[in-house]
Parts: structure tokens; C-alpha cells; sequence
DNA sequence: GTGTTTGCAAAGTGTTTGCAATTTA
DNA sequence: TAAATTGCAAACACTTTGCAAACAC
């Protein structure tokens, strides 16, 4: 009654976009939908397979983000200049950014507006709107 | 007939931020505000201020920057993972980022409308709002 | 003179790459 | 078994740092 794979659903997943099921390969997509839409980068999500005993080397975990945002499995943002960070949610959204401690929080797609946005030079077209808000420690309040 | 500085306004400008002149902080100062308005790497204004044969190693470029940013007379831009931008425009405004070239073109402020953002979380405030519009090459059209 | 700033070279961070061994189909 | 993938370690690009010499005030 077992089945030939554990993970039919992963491995369809990844060949549907044009992957081999490697066991890595479903190591991770399995972590990155278990854990529910979140960011993370690829030294954490390496860090959380090692936790679990899973053989993945970071440099594959690299090529592998990469690969699935080529494919649209997660989407790559740029928050921080020397560190890249992944988001498994590739629905229209945004984000604040806590520069002091690396932390994202989502806002909905809808909470932006984006109007009158200049024609892209010649030959090019838009591929994203990203907008970023950043955070800052709120000063303490006078007394009182 | 010649006066004592060849740049008093730099002196000035440098001091009212909390700067000591040197040479290096007026030489970089006067790259940046000759150059009008743009967007530039460390080693970008590095390889300028060599090639006008002034003496600037690249660790005070690094430096000198990120006083200038603190002291607002630029600001630095995350556009790219890994490579830091600074734009001598401090004015509001946003970006067009040409990911293939690392080109960065300006977008008047008042072209993007945000509205309805949540609330930045408890202690925090919002420091700023980056707007980046990533362009991609447009693909041939059809013949016809 | 005293504290600041500089330059160098070394160290550091995050990421990519070359290539032999392994795995997939 | 042919082609793709992995892991390791070395290479990389960019940035920061430690410290002695040079400089500003």
C-alpha cells in the first residue's frame, strides 16, 4: 500500500517546471511550502535543512533558489545590498524592511498605488514594481 | 589676488555637516557635486576621482560615502544584491533599474501614490519608501 | 600636541564556479 | 550510459577593519 515516492506532489512540482526530482530538489521545495509563506535566505533555508538532517550543500541550495525563481516558485528580493533574500510568496505584494535587525513584514499589493509612471526607455519593459518601505526605531516618547 | 582655499563652499559644506574638510572629503565632494545629479558605485567614484589623479584610496571612497549619507548630502540606493548605489539626489523621488546593465534612471516623486499602508509595527517608524520599477529587454515584436 | 583621518593590506561577507563523483532517466 | 546534478573547496566581488603614518585644528 506504500507508494513509490513519498512526494508525487513535489516531484510533478518540479518537473512541471522543467527540474529533475532530485532528492535535494524536493528537500527543499518540501521546506519552503511547509513553512508557509515567508522570507528567508539561502543561508537560513540551508541552515533549516541541516537541522533536519537533510544532506543539501549550500552551494546547492544557492543554485536551487535561483532555479526556482527562474521558474516563479519563489521570487527573489532586494532589500539589502550584500545579502539576497527569498520570498515564498509570489503573489502581488510589498514590504517593510527593519533595516536594524533583517526583519520583512508583508503589505498587500492593493495598499500601493503607482501612477503616471514615465514610459521605459526604448526596447525595455517593466518586468516589476517593487516598493520597500524601511523602518526605523521609533525615538522614546517625551513623558507624559 | 588668490585666496587661502581653492574651495571655501566645500569647507563649509563639510563642516556644517560635522566634517573636518581634508583634501579627500573636498576632492570626493567636488566629484560629486560637478557630476550633477546621478547615480554611482564606491569604485565608480573611485576610478574618477584616479583619473583626475587625486589621491583617494578606495577604503576612503567607502568611508567618505557612507559620511555623506549620514550627513544627508547623498543617499544610498538597494537595487542590486551585493553592489551598493548612491544617488546625489537627495530630493524625493524613485527609480527605473535596468537589471542587464545596472542602469538606474530617475522617477519624479510625485509619480507614485502609496495609500492605505499598514501600520509600521509597535516602537517602529517608516524612515523611507523606495519605489524600484525593474525593466527587462522587450522581447522582438512580430513582423507586421 | 591631540584627536581625526588616511592608506594599505588583510580580513570578512555573501555568492559563484570548476570539476570529479554521483544520480537521474 | 548519457546528461544533469551535487558537493567541495577554491575563487570571487564587494565592503569593512586594524593600525601606523599623516593631517587638521
Amino acid at each position: 500500500m506504500t507508494r513509490p515516492h513519498a512526494d508525487p506532489d513535489l516531484a510533478s512540482l518540479l518537473r512541471a517546471a522543467g527540474l529533475r526530482p532530485t532528492s535535494q530538489r524536493r528537500a527543499l521545495a518540501r521546506l519552503l511550502i511547509e513553512g508557509g509563506p515567508r522570507h528567508l535566505t539561502a543561508e537560513l533555508l540551508h541552515a533549516e535543512a541541516r537541522a533536519r538532517k537533510l544532506k543539501v550543500s549550500l552551494a546547492t541550495v544557492y543554485n536551487t533558489l535561483h532555479q526556482f525563481t527562474e521558474a516563479g516558485l519563489v521570487r527573489e528580493l532586494v532589500v539589502d545590498a550584500g545579502r539576497a533574500y527569498f520570498d515564498t510568496n509570489t503573489s502581488h505584494h510589498h514590504h517593510f524592511y527593519d533595516e536594524s535587525d533583517g526583519r520583512l513584514i508583508d503589505i498587500p499589493g492593493d495598499s500601493v498605488a503607482v501612477s503616471a509612471l514615465p514610459v521605459p526607455p526604448p526596447g525595455n519593459e517593466i518586468s516589476r514594481v517593487d516598493v520597500v518601505v524601511r523602518l526605523r526605531r521609533k525615538r522614546a516618547q517625551p513623558a507624559g
